[in-house]
Parts: C-alpha cells; structure tokens; sequence
DNA sequence: AGCTAAACGGACGCCGGCGTCCGTTAGCGT
DNA sequence: ACGCTAACGGACGCCGGCGTCCGTTTAGCT
C-alpha cells in the first residue's frame, strides 16, 4: 500500500520501466486509450503487477507516456512562430497538429478530453495554446487570417480531427491531411 | 435456437417491442453505442431475455432503431434538394445534417463506420449521398461551391463532426453549429 | 370459463478486465 | 562469495456484461 519510494530505483527496474512507456506509447497510439493494461504489461514483457508498481493508474501511465508527445506539440508550434511568415506558420502548425494526432489515437483524447488529473499534460497543453494564440494574433495582422478567428476554433477542428476513425494508421493520415486543408481553407480571410 | 417467427406478435409483445426501441433510440442518442444491452432492456421495462428474443443482436437493434434517423437524413437532403438556390440548400443541409448527428451520438457511428451488416441502413445511406451528390452538382453550377469539391469531402466533414465529443447534449450541438459554419466556409468557392 | 401456446423475466454460467497478495528471483553492496 | 532486500510475476478473487434456459404468466381463441 505504502510505497515510500526509494527514489533510485535498480537496473533491472529502470529497464522495465522504460519497456512498458514504449510499449505503452505504441499501444496507446495504435488502439486508443482503452487497452487493457494487462495488454501493456504483456508487450512489455513483464507481469500485471510490475506494471500497477510503477503506475498505479492509467491515466498516470499515460500522463508520462504523453509527455514526449507533448513536447512534439510545443515543438511544432515553435516552429510556427519562428516562421518568418505568421501566415504560412500557421497552416503548417495545423497540418502537423493534426498529423501528429492522426498518428497517435490516444493521445488527442489525453489531449482534448484531458483527464481531470494529468497535470503534467495540461501544464504542456496551455502552453502550446498561449503560443498558439500569439501566432494567431501574427497571421491576422497579415491579413491571411480571418479577423473573427478565435481559438477555440482551432481547438474545435482538432477535435473533431480526433473523430476521423479508420482502422489503418495510413488511412486516418490520408484524412487527416484533407481535413487540415479544409480547415486551413475555412480560417483564410 | 430456430425461431420460426409467426409473423403475427402478440399485443404485449408488440407494446414490448416498441417500448425497447424507444429506450434504445433514447439510451444510443445519449450515451453512444456501447451502452449495454441490460441498460436498455432495463429502461424498456421488460428482461434481457425479451430484448434478446426481438432483436438478437445489439446491431439487428441498432439498425431497426435508427431507421427513423435515416428518413429524417434523407428528408434534410430532399430539402435541400427542393430549395431553390443549391448552395442555400446546401449550407442548410450541412447545417441540419451536423446538429442531428450532434444529437444522435450513436447516429454517427452507425452511419459512418456502418456495421458490417446493417443493410436496412447502408441502402438509405446510399440514396441520401446520390442525392446528395446531385445537390452538390447543382451548387457548383451556381459558382457557390469550390469547383474541386468532392462528395467524400461531406463525409469526412461529417465523421469529423462525430468526434466533437462533450458531456451534454447541448454543448455538442453548439459546437456542431460552429463546425458546419467553418465547414461551409470551407467548400465555399 | 377454460385451454394452449406465445411471451415473459429471473437466474445461471461464462468470460475478460481489474487490482492485489505473496512466494520466488536476482541486483548490488560488502 | 554472500546476504539483504528491491523487484518480479503467477495466481487469486471480484465485478460487470454477455447470451441462454426454464418455470411461470397471460393473451387470445373457442
């Protein structure tokens, strides 16, 4: 029950521990949110209980699985915004957003849906917003961008980039470019 | 096993049976396709035994229930086609289409993922998209819709309206308003 | 009113995922 | 090399949904 945890934790449980994150990002991306950890653990190579050690929660398995994603996000708006051309920024931000959740099933759930407690993930997810928001404000002063842009749109279109269902990861990326289009199409002055 | 059907219900069995598509229309519309079987044949009034006795299987349910679902589809799609300007037919049947899609959260999956079997459902399916498409034709002609717009760019507009998920009814037709107009202003030429 | 078969629904056994306990294994410090 | 303890994972009991069986009820016909 009391896991005082010794913070240094042994070789072998390190190396576990880092087997069920991979196993749990290629699960999470290709399933969805809904594997069975048992079905983790299996991957993983290790047993039911060496997975609830290390997390005892799903949502805190995903928290930390997601946090690489996370960083992609911000990433990628980064590059937006050091564009030279707010604009063309901008429609790059979108495309690669919605590539990145295409390829990733789980993670736009973690991301919109954002459970109550994985802070982590909202501290990241905020972030990205902000910086969203200041590319925004860019690309309308250049005139591309729809000057009743808000940004709960773009949150509304990655959204509903998340209902793309298809069961080959190649098809729901097919889609999901023909919807950045549309949706780029849809922001344009 | 062999349930040589005698065509003819008895009264209770036909109050029955009405009142468990009742309960599953209700219960699919509100709470998605995977509410359990139980939970319907609870809300119908009656026991698992009889809901399995009428509907065999929870699609055999499904496809029957929403029946009513697709004529109202098709009947949106008439209207637009009876409009006299196209693209106002159009707009409003995207319109129309959204919020009852929004509605109907089960809806959705069945009439795009369409089960495997739903037969009933894909030939209605089918007869709205012919429709759909001459309306879209129309619309064209009229300068109002992109030149390169493609049917299929409605139906990955509409699965995508399916993943607006949200907890009450309202919020997610509020945001399916939102993305038919950004949707609209998508195909508009 | 009485009979018969249609219809009902409670109860059963099965399955799969869950979270935990405890006997065994093996890292690591001496 | 050896012991101590962190770490492991098989196995357990629980729960909820599933689909079906069978004893009971009741509609409908004469």
């Amino acid at each position: 029950m009391i896991d005082d945890l010794p913070q240094t934790l042994r070789s072998d449980a390190l190396d576990n521990r880092e087997r069920i994150l991979d196993a749990a990002r290629a699960l999470f991306a290709t399933e969805g949110m809904d594997v069975p950890m048992r079905e983790i653990a299996r991957r993983a190579g290790v047993g039911p209980a060496t997975l609830y050690r290390r997390f005892p929660t799903k949502q805190a398995l995903a928290t930390e699985a997601f946090t690489e994603q996370m960083h992609a996000c911000n990433t990628i708006v980064e590059e937006g915004l050091a564009d030279p051309d707010p604009w063309h920024g901008l429609c790059l931000v979108i495309e690669k957003l919605c590539e990145l959740h295409a390829r990733n099933r789980g993670f736009t759930t973690a991301f919109t849906s954002a459970f109550p407690h994985a802070v982590d993930l909202a501290a990241g997810r905020e972030h990205a917003l902000t910086s969203l928001a200041e590319l925004a404000r860019r690309a309308k002063d250049t005139g591309h961008l729809r000057p009743d842009f808000v940004l709960d749109d773009l949150i509304l279109m990655l959204m509903a980039n998340g209902g793309l269902h298809a069961t080959s990861t190649n098809a729901r990326v097919a889609a999901s470019r023909r919807f950045a289009a549309l949706a780029i199409r849809a922001f344009q002055a």
